[in-house]
DNA sequence: GCAGTAGTTTTGAATAACTCATAAAAGTGG
DNA sequence: CCACTTTTATGAGTTATTCAAAACTACTGC
């Protein structure tokens, strides 16, 4: 086998979903791969460092059309820029700190059955269970009890 | 009084956060009681039965404070409007029609702790946990199914 | 290697959801 | 009822994202 999980071959990984293998797509991948959970913005200014020209709007459509063909999976947490990761198959889910944003992969402690069956489904038919746990990284933990000198109670 | 129905005495229960009661206010909570779930928009609408003059910047400031309070929850899912609910401590999840945008409540079919522990906080001090179920719901299926024009026939 | 032809990207403009600053209005304690 | 302060209304601005149409380019066959 050619592709043995670490290198991927994106030209033909791109092709095997029917899609063509632009240089645009290949380095939104490359950018992906070096830094997760990038917003659209910040994908942007990592693959200028490849195609300086490329605009945020390729960047939409580029990130639209992996995302249709299941490369990527977007990532859409309360109002903030939707961000984006590689798709993989290890069911995990995503602890985000509200103050600053950061997104970091968690993998499901349950396996891949009981937080994905809810108690009732009210007639819809589920295909996705997103978990995600809010709360603060401890950088930001410090800068708020350096700004804040009360102590503040985190209710569980 | 006019409390017909109503076992929320939102006046009383808003002036106990140290906010003030006002008209905006409480027809914003008992709209919201009337229409669980509903979007600034929708709420704009549902207020405006009762003060016609309301405007939606004045929604978007009401539910801000009520949220801070803690009076009621915002619900982020996907690019679309944000959604509204009365807070209630029954730790429950929800599940989301993502071609209508429909939300219903689903209680946490583990009770309060286990979908409320992620494995690895990546240093982040976890304060919320939100599950969502996404799916279509069988009416939007249904229309689906009618424009598809499959050979697939759906037994009712 | 070259041309044809979709599929893609670019361009330019538009939109929805939301936020902000300031002025006007209205709760609440005394 | 008055003064004081919070809250709402007004008008404008911002951000993330989408859309239509033109320009471009990857892939196929010759």
């Amino acid at each position: 086998m050619t592709n043995t999980g670490q290198i991927n071959d994106w030209p033909s990984r791109i092709r095997a979903t029917g899609l063509r293998s632009t240089r645009q797509r290949v380095a939104t991948l490359d950018s992906l791969e070096s830094f997760p959970h990038a917003t659209a913005d910040e994908l942007l200014n990592q693959v200028r460092l490849t195609l300086p020209a490329i605009t945020i709007q390729s960047i939409y459509t580029v990130v639209q059309s992996l995302v249709d063909v299941g490369l990527i999976r977007k990532l859409e947490f309360g109002s903030t820029a939707a961000r984006f990761e590689i798709e993989r198959p290890d069911n995990h889910h995503h602890v985000h700190c509200r103050q600053c944003g950061r997104i970091e992969d968690v993998p499901c402690q349950h396996g891949s059955a009981p937080c994905m069956t809810p108690a009732k489904t009210h007639g819809m038919v589920i295909d996705v269970a997103d978990v995600v746990y809010h709360g603060v990284c401890t950088q930001c933990l410090e800068n708020v009890d350096a700004d804040i000198t009360s102590d503040s109670d985190v209710s569980a």
